[in-house]
DNA sequence: CGCCCGCATGGCT
DNA sequence: GAGCCATGCGGGC
């Protein structure tokens, strides 16, 4: 394996500017809201550099970026730091230890380092890539099997991990690399890769990845240090649209990040899934024999590895290494049980996991973030043409860890050790039946408690609930509800919280004056409130110098944005919500709307969400406001503008918000409706079947359902099969006593006003939960409609304040012209999000 | 009879 | 409509 000397390590851009600085390590500063992250530089940062441990990137100055991408930053900058070692065959110092060049080398097995150029010519026979999961292994054919085995398990388990990327060193070489060393390395990709690598490349440049990537590695001097991120990365990062302006810089930029993926934050996912992920991905499966290339690019938010820094700590421990959150998956009823197999997502499977070709899969090392360790059985069954992969054997480590189901593992690396660890997060630090009680009555809209309550399990409960909502409502931790085929009515509650930045900042998403949607955060030191995008995925913790969407705030020095008002109007307005909901004073009610203004939506949205039971903590609102908050969410909720910000809502009005509403509230009965009326044919409900003898001849229209609301008592029956119904509206108004105390829903009333229609069809056609849900979006609707009359006319309408609070208000109150206002649009009904509207046009 | 393994099923995305 | 995945279930031990 002799080959050429590595390129000599060059600092050009770096050699200059370091004659301005002195060696000191680079600077922990993280707070300076433009200067460069190099504390030994004055320079205005321009560019990121390096993965800081929390997960964002160190924002450098052109130069100090030039001598990070160049690999010769430690050599420009921390000449004089400690830590400097010898490539055991080069000799090329490398500044080992340090965050900067935590890249540029491996540890070798016989002690020592090897700059990642020397380690790339010798990976073939030492490889243990921390990556190998990813890449190394990946690649192997089956023929290989053992071998794969052997290292995989070497690498999952505690064994040195001697060298880190031997895919991105393939790329390296492949696009860079000396031609005998490319020879070599293509010898390499026959012998063990079986001719993956050209696929490997090939799909990398599909993914946009190759120009940048051989670009860069074409930059002799920084291919260690490219090599390395590849290597660590997956080479690609899209995770920075490789198509902005700036492509050149940021692509080199990210591919030089140690992790585009900050394991603590959503950046995590993002590098995760857009640029690590995807490309390792791809590496992986291309040229397998999976055929799951499709998608492989990205994994499902669910899970998205979101590790908190507590968490993460946990894993690392006090030592140095790297911790890489792979995935994490909250536990199902199947996963937790005693059949000891936890169904492993298989796109985090055939990512992160070594390839596997037969069913007997192989044995996965694993430690735990105490150290332990345990050998599980990597596997899959054939399913559908697919493949359904397992870990067998579980239980014990699953026991140990007392998890249950709705508990989340995750899955992590360790680098450079490249250990597979797993870790884990209690669904609540409650007890189950705290949990439970929890999770009904704090409710977020949700109640859970009718499965509690059927279920003497705390187990059976925690997992059909799919999750604790404590820990949600206090912003503590994520908690990604998984569906529960069991309770499907109850599933998509907590589901909507899949994405939402459960781990991080409370945020509050609304639509500045502009019509953008955008979030608003608020610092963790200096409190002040900063405009982020609304697509941002925000850590735990978040602070104003990791603003980079506004580097013009990303000072806690820098002023906030918004006005003490403005910052009334948006942040309070759950609470106002809340109050409103509470108070009997029509008075006060009617402040609120008007403080609420042009946010009526906003405060239906709350109320739903509150539901009749009890109200949210306000501290979660902003986080929780609409569980399915999602970044980019345009949902009625997400789009609506911030209080005091948007336009007053008329009667008539026809935007997107009011639209959202009318037409959401219209699919929504007309598609529990239809539900309802074709239970009720089969169960012949007597109350069902009164409805039906009431039933019109004629359906009417959905707007013709709407124009009658006023009208509660001609709702028609259910007339199974037909969508359109007025039977909506009765529905919707329907408040009769009974129907609630017959509820055997767990909603229990609360009201979700993210739920799907077709979902919340789902709900129990016999138990009133539906009609609770309709009758409080129906209330929810009113009340919105009603600020919009106080606001369109001065409050001529009667103010009485009990319509916010009423359980029982009826469409009737509805304005007629409004809700036929909205019949000319359906074209999201199905959106997931309540109130979600395709179009993401400002309300007005 | 109970457990385990593997596949099938079906809801859901 | 395809694929994913939680769970069910039958067969073998």
């Amino acid at each position: 394996m002799s080959s050429p000397p590595p390129p000599p390590p060059t600092s050009t851009t770096a050699t200059t500017a370091n004659n301005n600085y002195n060696a000191s390590c680079s600077s922990s500063s993280t707070v300076l809201s433009r200067k460069c992250f190099n504390s030994d530089c004055t320079d205005v940062k321009s560019r990121k550099g390096w993965r800081l441990r929390s997960g964002d990137f160190a924002e450098l100055c052109d130069r100090c970026a030039s001598a990070y991408e160049e690999g010769s930053f430690c050599e420009a900058f921390h000449l004089r730091a400690s830590g400097w070692r010898c490539c055991e065959s080069c000799g090329k110092r490398v500044h080992c230890g340090c965050i900067v060049s935590i890249q540029a080398f491996t540890l070798l097995d016989a002690g020592g380092i090897a700059c990642l150029a020397c380690a790339r010519k010798s990976f073939v026979l030492t490889s243990n890539p921390a990556w190998s999961p990813l890449f190394y292994h990946a690649s192997f054919p089956e023929r290989l099997k053992d071998l794969s085995v052997k290292s995989w398990s070497q690498l999952a388990g505690s064994g040195p991990v001697p060298w880190r990327q031997a895919p991105s060193l393939i790329l390296g070489e492949t696009f860079s690399a000396p031609s005998l060393e490319k020879r070599k390395v293509e010898d390499f990709s026959e012998k063990f890769i079986n001719g993956n690598l050209r696929i490997r490349l090939r799909d990398i440049v599909e993914n946009g990845n190759a120009g940048i990537i051989g670009e860069e590695q074409s930059q002799t001097p920084s291919s260690l240090m490219e090599d390395a991120s590849a290597q660590q990365f997956g080479i690609s990062t899209p995770y920075k649209s490789l198509s902005e302006s700036n492509s050149q810089i940021e692509g080199s930029v990210n591919a030089l990040q140690p992790a585009p993926p900050p394991p603590f934050t959503k950046h995590f996912h993002g590098s995760l899934h857009n640029g690590v992920d995807s490309s390792v991905d791809g590496h992986i499966r291309n040229g397998k024999p999976r055929t799951d290339a499709r998608g492989r690019s990205q994994l499902l938010p669910r899970y998205w590895p979101r590790f908190t820094d507590g968490e993460l700590h946990q894993i690392s421990g006090n030592s140095n290494s790297v911790i890489k959150p792979l995935f994490e998956k909250m536990l199902s009823a199947s996963d937790a049980g005693r059949i000891g197999r936890l169904v492993l997502p298989k796109k985090c499977a055939e990512a992160y996991f070594p390839p596997i070709s037969q069913p007997e899969g192989l044995p996965l090392r694993v430690q735990d973030s105490t150290g332990k360790e345990w050998i599980f059985q990597f596997r899959f069954w054939p399913n559908n043409n697919s493949r359904m992969y397992v870990l067998e054997g579980v239980t014990p480590c699953i026991q140990n860890m007392q998890l249950q189901a709705g508990d989340t593992v995750t899955f992590s690396r360790l680098e450079p050790e490249g250990k597979l660890v797993m870790g884990f997060r209690k669904a609540s630090s409650a007890t189950p039946s705290d949990q439970d009680n929890e999770t009904s009555q704090t409710g977020n809209g949700v109640s859970t408690k009718g499965d509690a309550e059927l279920d003497p399990s705390p187990w059976s409960k925690v997992d059909k609930s799919g999750y604790i909502a404590k820990e949600v409502l206090e912003g503590k931790s994520s908690i990604r509800k998984r569906k529960s085929s069991t309770l499907g009515s109850k599933r998509f509650e907590f589901e909507e919280y899949e994405d939402a930045p459960v781990l991080g900042k409370p945020t509050i998403f609304a639509t500045d004056n502009v019509g953008q949607k955008v979030q608003w955060v608020q610092c963790e030191d200096c409190l002040k409130w900063r405009k982020l995008p609304a697509n941002t995925l925000l850590p735990s913790k978040w602070a104003c110098s990791s603003n980079t969407w506004d580097p013009e705030r990303s000072s806690c020095s820098v002023a906030q944005e918004l006005t003490a008002e403005q910052l009334e109007y948006l942040i309070p307005s759950c609470k106002l919500v809340v109050a409103s909901k509470r108070s009997k004073d029509a008075r006060k009610e009617i402040d609120r709307v008007e403080a609420l203004e042009g946010e009526g939506l906003d405060t239906l949205a709350n109320l739903a969400i509150l539901g009749e039971g009890e109200a949210f903590p306000a501290s979660s609102q902003a986080t929780t406001k609409h569980p399915r908050h999602r970044p980019g969410c345009s949902c009625i909720v997400c789009i609506q503008p911030p209080s005091g910000k948007g336009p007053k809502h008329k009667q008539t009005c026809t935007c997107n918000v009011c639209q959202t509403v009318k037409r959401r509230f219209k699919t929504l009965m007309m598609k529990r409706e239809k539900k309802q009326s074709e239970k009720e044919a089969e169960t012949k409900q007597s109350e069902k079947e009164a409805e039906t003898t009431r039933k019109k001849p004629q359906e009417p229209s959905a707007e013709k359902l709407l124009d009658d609301e006023p009208s509660p008592s001609s709702n028609t029956g259910s007339e199974s099969g037909s969508p359109n119904k007025k039977k909506t509206v009765s529905e919707g108004s329907d408040d009769d006593p009974k129907r609630m105390k017959s509820s055997t829903s767990p909603f229990k009333g609360q009201i979700d006003l993210n739920i799907q229609p077709e979902r919340e069809d789902e709900l129990s056609p016999g138990s009133d939960s539906g009609g609770g849900m309709v009758r409080m979006l129906q209330d929810a609707t009113e009340t919105y409609l009603r600020m919009q009359r106080f606001l369109s006319s001065d409050g001529d309408n009667n103010p009485s304040g009990n319509h916010m609070l009423s359980s029982g208000g009826t469409g009737e109150k509805i304005s007629d012209a409004t809700m036929r206002g909205s019949s000319h649009q359906d074209a999201d009904n199905d959106h997931p999000p309540a109130f979600s509207m395709n179009a993401s046009a400002p309300a007005t």
